[in-house]
RNA sequence: GGGCGAAUAGCUCAGCGGUUCAGAGCGCCUGCCUUACACGCAGGAUGUCGGGGGUUCGAAUCCCUCUUCGCCCA
């Protein structure tokens, strides 16, 4: 019966809830995770999955090493993100927000949030996250809200926050501006414009070229790098623009590149950033040409008329008309333009006022604590892109001229101007007793979520939360918002919590993609929504699929369009495990004996190299957890269960388990099952909790999400069962192999024979015999050397030998082909290991222990081949 | 223009100086419903580890360079 997650799933979830196991324990050592808040509105898509399965892990792995874990969830109210979504619910019922005003714009938005804010933490629970839901957050939460205030007014207070007047990055869909890392790179093909600018004494015209000649009416000169030699005539002159027809000078600065198109550029300080310097530096007009919407202002004088109005981009082309013969030149050209991050509509560059933060003196103890590793990046490559950014900081834009977000609590005297911030809104001007307004934009998003790691847990409060759980310890996200988020935490962090670190350690995971190595976009509709996956193959499938392909930071590859080969392997997997669950639970008895109470003197090979097997799973496992090596973890388990469990222990005790008197055996398959449903536990939570609630001896609460993580045994370490077992599987797969290649039915029992090498190997086989005999489909197996007959041969790397007896089927020119390939492929090794070997630097300069292994390896070969040899021989083989 | 990363089996990826190291999963081929599992079992095939140069006793693994792709920053 294949494994059905779905009547499982849900049930193990409510009893998690109801147990109360998912909030920190008391008097436990802390180990905290803060939720990269996903937005209010967003619905879960599979790089949420992705984020929130490696946190799930990490928090369910320390859980039960005993730490008190904190995973404390929540939402941010994404400011651009959701005025977006409400403005087009407005629009479907043929209003705008001004339609509504802003009080009641808000109202609106509130009862939006409220209704459909909680779908992606629903949507959490399904995928098996066990946060901390009693500490759930929201940035709009009104503690959250008073520390927002608080963050904004100490640092106005230490004068960290400015107004300033300069260009910017204006999104003209969403009406606000944008920081700088909210405007994104997007290469473009687009056309540079060369254009003749008349001079105005008449003798002729200076070219300039430009990728936007919309601007042109905003210039107000033309600029020439002063060392270039083209330049210099006309340094000085004035020009005449065409279209707007003003007159400008030619001036010389040196931020123009003289490679670039003619050498002269036009300067439109209004709509460029650069050109804003140029005009700052020469003290030119700054006139704005386009209204906020991206259109071509109809008040602006420099606007003629049939321009007036038009959107930008229809501007461009109709310019390029009206220029007629002054247009001398259009190449294509390819470029970089920056688009909004939330709408993708291309960022217009606009001169405005706006608040800023200070940023260089918030980012200096962020680097004094880096160097001293007080926090660290993993995978490691990303501290060059972290060093990069911090040591050339800008400051940082934080007025959105929205309605849905923190509202800048800046307030104004209309009597005497005065102007300051404060905790609390004022009734009157402090000064004069004036009236107050209040600036009408509201915070950045991010100037909220900088301070999660500590407003969550209660700041500006001295809570007790705060102290216990603050600085955290690992901090889960993609590295696009690294700039974003990730620095401005830490900065914050150092800033209002006394120089200490957020977290201890920031791991960057990768991203998801589809097989084009696309995002995944909902734009591209090359999405997976990952409760599809849930409902298809559940959400232990997706999180193994997840975890287990795709390692430290790596982008993780999905194909949209077969969700059933893309899980395929999380989904085996599970029923693989449940499988070997029903074979094992169907096999104990109501009470198990202890592993400790096991009396070692009796094991078999078996069992001693199963135990051995278990205690390196738990090592390496535990370790590459540690080491955020989850794929690493979620292997070696895998290994584990399938390879080393099912396929040889659970086929090798299934005879002794028959005889129903077994003790050891049972006592064995009880430990080594309890052990790997515990070490998966955090990949896939849900069946193997499920299935851990069925082992014997289990208390009517007791729950694995709560047990504890297992502990490598010293007692069971076994080298000589590793190797001899080894040993076995490799006698059971020669003879497998033979019987495939001489095409003998799976149902013919055949007699074998070992001839073992090293004194006391036929003991050892001995031992297994009858797993031998089973596995191997064998009618008889002997040991004594004798009785070898006509046979297919095959010889281990130890010089030990199995012979098939296969009278009347054996074919003698084959088996002396099988053998002598063998032989050929023996002596070109023994032929590179000798070549090795005879090698002087060699033998002087590698180390003493790898050359004492390839004498080793050499001799152990040289006996394989002589037994190869005189098989051969007797074969009769030429 | 600067920086980072990737290139290994048909696909998705591990391995990142020395054990038969050329691997896993999926796919493929052959044979099996062996009473836990056909989402399975057993047996197989498949790669000049992107090209070229170098360092080393020894290179998928380190260095340089080229090509292709992706990302970040100007």
């Amino acid at each position: 019966m294949a494994y059905d997650p779905r009547p499982v799933e849900r049930a193990i979830y409510t009893r998690w809830l109801d147990a109360g196991v998912f909030q920190p324990r008391p008097d436990r050592e802390p180990y905290v995770i803060v939720i990269p808040p996903p937005n209010v509105t967003d619905i879960l898509h599979v790089g949420h999955a992705l984020n929130n399965t490696i946190q799930d892990v990490m928090i369910r792995f320390e859980r039960m090493r005993g730490r008190a874990a904190e995973w404390l969830p929540g939402t941010d109210h994404a400011g651009i993100a959701t005025q977006n979504v409400m403005e087009k619910r407005l629009a479907a019922e043929g209003k705008t927000r001004f339609d509504l005003g802003r009080e009641e714009f808000v109202k609106r938005t509130w009862d939006y949030v409220r209704k459909t804010g909680s779908t992606i933490i629903e949507q959490l629970k399904i995928i098996g996250c066990s946060c901390d839901w009693n500490r759930q957050r929201f940035t709009f939460d009104p503690e959250y809200v008073a520390a927002v205030r608080e963050v904004f007014v100490r640092l106005w207070e230490q004068g960290l926050i400015y107004r300033g007047h300069r260009v910017i990055h204006w999104c003209p869909h969403c009406l606000t501006a944008l920081s700088d890392e909210e405007a994104e790179h997007h290469e473009a093909d687009g056309n540079l414009y060369y254009i003749q600018y008349p001079l105005v004494d008449g003798t002729g015209y200076i070219t300039v070229a430009t990728t936007r000649p919309e601007t042109m009416l905003g210039d107000t000169a033309v600029a020439v790098n002063p060392e270039d030699s083209r330049g210099r005539p006309y340094i000085g002159k004035q020009v005449t623009v065409p279209i707007a027809n003003v007159q400008i000078p030619v001036i010389a600065d040196e931020s123009v590149e003289k490679d670039f198109g003619t050498g002269f550029v036009k300067v439109t300080p209004a709509h460029d950033a650069n050109d804003f310097e140029i005009g700052r530096r020469h003290k030119l007009d700054m006139p704005l040409v386009m209204t906020e919407d991206g259109r071509m202002d109809p008040n602006s004088p420099r606007v003629p008329e049939p321009l007036k109005g038009l959107d930008r981009f229809e501007a461009r082309k109709k310019i390029v008309k009206l220029l007629g013969p002054l247009l001398v030149k259009t190449e294509p050209h390819h470029h970089s333009v920056r688009r909004c991050y939330r709408c993708d509509t291309v960022v217009e560059p606009r001169l405005s006022d706006q608040w800023f933060v200070k940023m260089k003196p918030l980012a200096e103890p962020v680097m004094r604590g880096y160097e001293k590793t007080e926090f660290t990046i993993v995978p490691d490559r990303w501290r060059a892109t972290f060093e990069n950014w911090m040591d050339n900081i800008r400051d940082w834009n934080i007025s959105r001229q929205l309605w849905w977000g923190h509202r800048v609590p800046v307030f104004t005297c209309t009597k005497c101007k005065h102007q300051w911030a404060d905790r609390v809104d004022p009734t009157a001007c402090p000064k004069c007793g004036g009236a107050v307004v209040q600036d009408p934009d509201v915070l950045d998003t991010w100037f909220s979520s900088w301070l999660w790691p500590f407003a969550t847990f209660g700041w500006p409060q001295d809570t007790p939360d705060l102290r216990r759980f603050y600085p955290g310890h690992t901090l889960v996200t993609a590295p696009e918002i690294l700039f974003f988020w990730v620095a401005r935490m830490l900065m914050s962090g150092y800033h209002f919590m006394g120089n200490r670190t957020p977290f201890r350690t920031v791991y960057l995971h990768g991203t998801v993609r589809d097989t084009k190595h696309r995002k995944m976009s909902k734009s591209l509709g090359n999405g997976i929504d990952p409760l599809d996956v849930v409902k298809l193959y559940g959400a232990d499938a997706l999180r193994w699929t997840l975890i287990a392909g795709s390692s430290l930071g790596a982008d993780v590859i999905l194909d949209p369009n077969d969700l059933e080969t893309t899980f395929a392997p999380g989904r085996n997997f599970a029923n693989k495990l449940w499988n070997i669950g029903q074979f094992v639970l169907g096999q104990l008895p109501k009470t198990v004996p202890a592993i400790a109470a096991v009396d070692r003197r009796t094991l078999t090979l078996a069992d001693r190299w199963i135990l051995s097997r278990a205690q390196a799973m738990i090592r390496e496992t535990t370790s590459s957890l540690e080491q955020f090596r989850l794929d690493e973890a979620a292997k070696r388990c895998y290994e584990f269960a399938w390879n080393e469990l099912a396929d040889w222990y659970v086929e090798a005790v299934k005879p002794r388990l028959s005889t129903g008197a077994a003790p050891e055996a049972t006592a064995i398959l009880a430990y080594a099952f309890d052990a790997i449903l515990r070490l998966l536990h955090p990949v896939v939570p849900f069946i193997t909790e499920e299935l851990w609630q069925k082992l014997p001896g289990r208390q009517a609460d007791d729950l694995l999400a709560v047990a504890p993580w297992p502990a490598a045994r010293t007692e069971f370490d076994d080298p000589v069962a590793d190797r001899e077992f080894s040993r076995v599987k490799t006698a059971i797969e020669q003879i497998r192999s033979i019987r495939a290649e001489y095409r003998v039915a799976p149902k013919t029992r055949l007699r074998a024979t070992i001839v073992a090498r090293g004194n006391d190997r036929p003991a050892m086989f001995d031992g297994e015999r009858e797993t031998i005999v089973r596995l191997a489909q064998l009618e008889s197996l002997a040991l004594d050397g004798g009785s070898q007959g006509v046979g297919a041969h095959a010889v281990f790397g130890d010089g030990s030998e199995v012979i098939v007896a296969l009278e009347g089927t054996i074919d003698v020119q084959q088996e002396c082909r099988r053998l002598s390939d063998e032989l050929g492929r023996l002596d070109q090794q023994l032929t590179t290991l000798a070549a090795r070997l005879t090698n002087e630097s060699f033998v002087a300069r590698a180390p003493q222990d790898v050359v004492a292994r390839e004498r080793e390896k050499e001799k152990a070969w040289r006996d394989q081949r002589t037994v190869l040899a005189g098989k051969l021989k007797s074969l009769g083989c030429s």
